[in-house]
DNA sequence: GATAAACAGTGACAATTGTTACATTACTGT
DNA sequence: ACAGTAATGTAACAATTGTCACTGTTTATC
């Protein structure tokens, strides 16, 4: 396990994964599969080996509104958050390719920020890009209409898939905005007549 | 210097403050000032003694989007997170009452981590909270409407003024809120008839 | 192959929000 | 008291978004 650990969080010196290693355990979810429910205790701060997760806030009507990816090499910054004081998640997480987590217990966490410089920096950093990604969001729902949210959300999404193919229904993606589904039919149909993308079911192909 | 920092930052050690009062300056701005800008360098972390300051993320076309006050006792999230990496500000921040401000030079902010634990519990706090209210602050553009997410900014802006009586003009709740100045006149008219509010010139008051 | 279920297209209309234009009211300074 | 300015009120209309109703099309299932 020590081989891939490595690989995948290169920043992270060879005591601390050693320290992983010896301490945390793997876990595996399939695709479809909610790791982490609004309002639920965290137990465990969460690294990502391999797989695709997409970060949810929910409201009290069943609204899901897509925040980021977590992809391989990176951490869930709420579940981190969330440790020290031992707090209810203020997300949703739901896997959407079959992954393979890192389950670090709470007080591991907190420990190794005084013992391993580089997972002090790890965790540092990851606070700043979660921060980053959410004030993006921010500007995209405070400044933007639907249009160009949408075009927003496609290319979020094709820079995680690394591909011009979406696999998403307009049903998704509308639940994802908070819209209904026949605004983003209409949307996707002008973008379609603009030129920027062809759609097919269940496919949306980005075109530039 | 030492007691009023010890009475506005309880949880910091004996140690730790005598490390801020050695070594932090102590700054003054007056209302309407802004301390920091959006894509300025961040040199200092800052700590509030005295006043208030809101944060705003801006866009491109002059947008101000109001996110979250400071008050005393608090920090700025984005000034620590930005510190360990020197990146620019994602934010701007504009003092709306008198304030005074403890600045920690960027290197110390890192080397108390390891030093204080009451500094470490403090910036890992300040990450929490202005995480969670960031995420209150997309709740309220995603899923509600503007009327509602007018409640929430009165609210929230009653809560950190103590009182029932709001200083604003229409125009400034318009451009917090990223809408038009008559949009708000007439969805406050509607709180007025409902009960809600009582409107004068530069004040609304709060009835219930 | 028949049938059901999921997906997508579209027109019509409602509700909300944005824009324009102008009137009215309340404060400011002289 | 008066002019000038900032703040607010409001009507009319445009644009966007939300909702409803219904159609067709593809996919999955039996």
């Amino acid at each position: 396990m020590l081989d891939p650990i490595k690989k995948i969080f290169p920043s992270f010196s060879t005591e601390l994964v050693k320290d992983v290693d010896a301490n945390a355990a793997i876990q595996s979810f399939k695709a479809g599969d909610i790791i982490m429910r609004t309002g639920q205790y965290i137990k465990n701060t969460v690294l990502v080996i391999s797989g695709k997760i997409k970060v949810y806030r929910e409201d009290e009507n069943g609204g899901e509104f897509f925040m980021y990816y977590l992809q391989p090499g990176q951490a869930c910054a709420i579940s981190m958050i969330c440790a020290t004081k031992n707090e209810k998640s203020q997300i949703m997480a739901k896997v959407v390719e079959d992954v393979e987590l890192i389950m670090v217990p709470l007080p591991l966490m907190d420990k190794w920020m005084m013992q391993h410089r580089s997972w002090y920096e790890f965790v540092i950093d990851t606070y700043r890009s979660r921060f980053e990604e959410v004030l993006e969001v921010i500007d995209s729902i405070a400044f933007r209409a639907m249009d160009e949210r949408l075009e927003f959300y496609l290319k979020r999404h094709a820079d995680v898939c690394g591909c011009n193919e979406l696999k998403l229904s307009h049903q998704e993606i509308a639940s994802e905005l908070n819209t209904s589904r026949e605004v983003i039919s209409r949307l996707l149909k002008k973008m379609e007549q603009r030129g920027i993308v062809a759609l097919h079911r269940n496919n949306i192909e980005l075109l530039k």
